[in-house]
DNA sequence: GCCGTTTTCGGCCCGACTGTTTTCAGTCG
């Protein structure tokens, strides 16, 4: 019934799309995608909100106009500009922009003098050769459309920022110790830890661009060269994803960390306050006139600008600018801060190593405890423990904390939560754990309202303590669950649960817009690695990446406390629920 | 369409690469 954030934002990016394709003012259709970008990575869901009589907050880049549209797409689903853009051009167009080397001009002229509506028509008509004929058109043009489109089987395509972080790592390895090169570095989403990334961005630092080109030309990972310049090189992989190179000057190296890294808002948004300064910076530094004033390092760049140095994760121009220009740029956490870990598996369900070869490994990785929280009956795909069973690994955990040192297990479960809130074991089980952590695998689909009562229902249960993966996506393969994640966060708050970031990496769930509002609400957040082998818990970096791009300190995160501490909050849970369940009676 | 320690109107980030261009538009990041 309501919409999601996420859905007004969709509405705004197809009308900046049908605008550009249109011909419209550049900036208005930038304003569309500001308000999209703003709208998509605000903490609140804004259609409750509105539909709650409340006033819409201010926002950057959203006037008058952008806020009566939102409230017109909250309470309708769309708006009357974008049915208006719909009976003028079909709706179909907007997916030939996913095409690489179409943009809107193209889209319009082959709109207009092929009637090409679609990738399938295109393809169609450069096949037959009427593409090339076009004004701007030429044969290699259409040669290069006919490859990009076969290629192109799954536009737009992003993938898990572990896997691809992975492959960035080899290209740079690969190029090390290259002549001439002084040093390879792996920027873009990858550097800003976002969730998913789209494309690999490398750049090298060398006085000798055409030595340290060459050799990325050449490697075997390289598949296809797409194109190729004295200082830029994009490449398609033979894994299938794409990687640029760029070759830039020592004395420029932190100008062009930064353009680099991006995001491409936040990239706008320092050069514009640059600008008012009568600053220009690109990727060769910071300039008055013709004169450089910055760039060898990031922290000389912003310096310039009168800020301190603002880290990767945050620079998504969604407030850190402003922050950084009042001195309040958070201490975001560290992945040295976590002490331990509250969600492991282990061959008790689909763990691939037992108790204790979880322990050492976690202790391998700096962690002082873990919970074992192997799955609960009802998910039977992994083997989920039924009460006899994980009370006889209560006795083993016991047996196993008696011999070992400097790591402690703690007692716990993934306990399902059953279509209707109720949790899959009785609490005469459940009250004798340490932790209780709690997670949907089933019922995806529930009508949004009944999704967020049973969610409600798990979070009042007196043993809960952390709701694991909340979103349940699955990058790529399953989407989040439809529910009010706002109000879920407001409900945790309230009855004093933690919610879990799940650091897997086609979970990494919660989202770092997510984590920015249960901070605001004082939820604790677990950011866990759900491991399930002993090298797992490597996870926990990237789940630490995507905490600090939710503007996470060390105090947000449970996981971050000592045993001691951890054990006075499960405990303070467990009394508050109790009492509250006095309260309300049976 | 937004916005204002220059402005309520006139601006709005900056540069690389490609292909068709006869001096530059389109696309991309």
């Amino acid at each position: 019934m309501s919409v999601s954030n996420a859905a007004i934002a969709a509405v705004f990016e197809e009308i900046a799309d049908i605008l550009e394709i249109e011909g419209a003012n550049p900036y208005r259709v930038r304003a569309y995608r500001n308000a999209a970008r703003t709208v998509s990575a605000y903490g609140t869901e804004l259609a409750p909100l509105l539909a709650r009589g409340a006033t819409l907050p201010k926002m950057p880049g959203i006037g008058e106009d952008l806020a009566g549209k939102i409230a017109e797409i909250a309470a309708t689903g769309s708006c009357a500009l974008r049915e208006r853009l719909h009976r003028e051009v079909p709706a179909a167009i907007v997916s030939l922009l996913q095409v690489a080397g179409i943009g809107p001009k193209r889209v319009k002229l082959l709109y207009h003098d092929l009637g090409i509506e679609t990738p399938e028509q295109l393809l169609e008509a450069a096949r037959a050769g009427r593409v090339q004929r076009l004004h701007g058109f030429g044969a290699r043009t259409e040669a290069r459309l006919m490859e990009a489109l076969q290629r192109q089987l799954a536009p737009g395509r992003r993938y898990p920022l572990a896997d691809v972080a992975a492959q960035g790592e080899a290209l740079a390895a690969a190029l090390r110790g290259c002549r001439g090169l002084r040093s390879i570095t792996v920027c873009g989403s990858v550097r800003r830890m976002r969730d998913t990334v789209g494309d690999l961005d490398l750049l090298a630092v060398t006085r000798t661009p055409a030595t340290v080109m060459r050799r990325f030309l050449g490697l075997p990972a390289v598949g296809e060269v797409l194109t190729r310049g004295p200082t830029r090189a994009t490449v398609m992989l033979r894994s299938g994803l794409q990687a640029d190179l760029r070759a830039i000057a020592p004395e420029a190296e932190g100008a062009a960390l930064v353009y680099f890294t991006g995001s491409k808002a936040h990239n706008i948004a320092i050069r514009r306050r640059a600008q008012k300064r009568r600053l220009k910076i690109s990727e060769y530094g910071v300039f008055r006139g013709a004169r450089r004033i910055a760039g060898a390092t990031e922290a000389e760049v912003y310096a310039a600008i009168g800020l301190p140095p603002i880290p990767p994760e945050l620079r998504e121009d969604r407030g850190e600018i402003a922050a950084a220009a009042a001195d309040q740029l958070p201490r975001l956490i560290e992945r040295a801060d976590l002490r331990g870990d509250l969600h492991v598996h282990t061959i008790g369900s689909d763990g691939t190593a037992d108790l204790e070869a979880m322990a050492q490994a976690a202790r391998r990785a700096g962690l002082q405890y873990i919970a074992i929280t192997d799955h609960s009956r009802s998910t039977r795909v992994a083997h989920g423990l039924d009460e006899a069973r994980l009370l006889r690994q209560l006795d083993a955990i016991d047996a196993l904390n008696a011999r070992l040192d400097g790591v402690v297990l703690l007692k716990g479960i993934e306990v399902d939560i059953l279509a209707d809130g109720r949790l899959d074991l009785p609490d005469r089980v459940l009250g004798r754990l340490d932790i209780v952590v709690g997670a949907v695998h089933a019922h995806f689909d529930l009508p949004r309202r009944r999704q967020l009562l049973r969610l409600q229902r798990a979070l009042d249960h007196r043993h809960f303590h952390v709701l694991a993966h909340p979103s349940c996506r699955l990058i790529g393969t399953r989407e989040p669950l439809d529910v009010d994640i706002s109000a879920v966060i407001r409900s945790a708050a309230q009855r004093g649960c933690g919610l879990e970031l799940n650091a897997q990496p086609q979970r990494m769930d919660l989202l770092d817009t997510h984590c920015r509002e249960a901070q605001a609400q004082g939820v604790p957040i677990s950011i866990a690695s759900d491991a399930h082998g002993p090298r797992d818990f490597d996870w926990l970096h990237y789940g630490v990446g995507q905490a600090r791009r939710g503007w996470l300190r060390r105090e947000d995160v449970v996981n971050t406390r000592t045993l001691d501490e951890l054990r006075q909050w499960l405990g303070a849970r467990s009394s508050q629920a109790s009492s509250e369940h006095r309260r309300r009676g049976p």
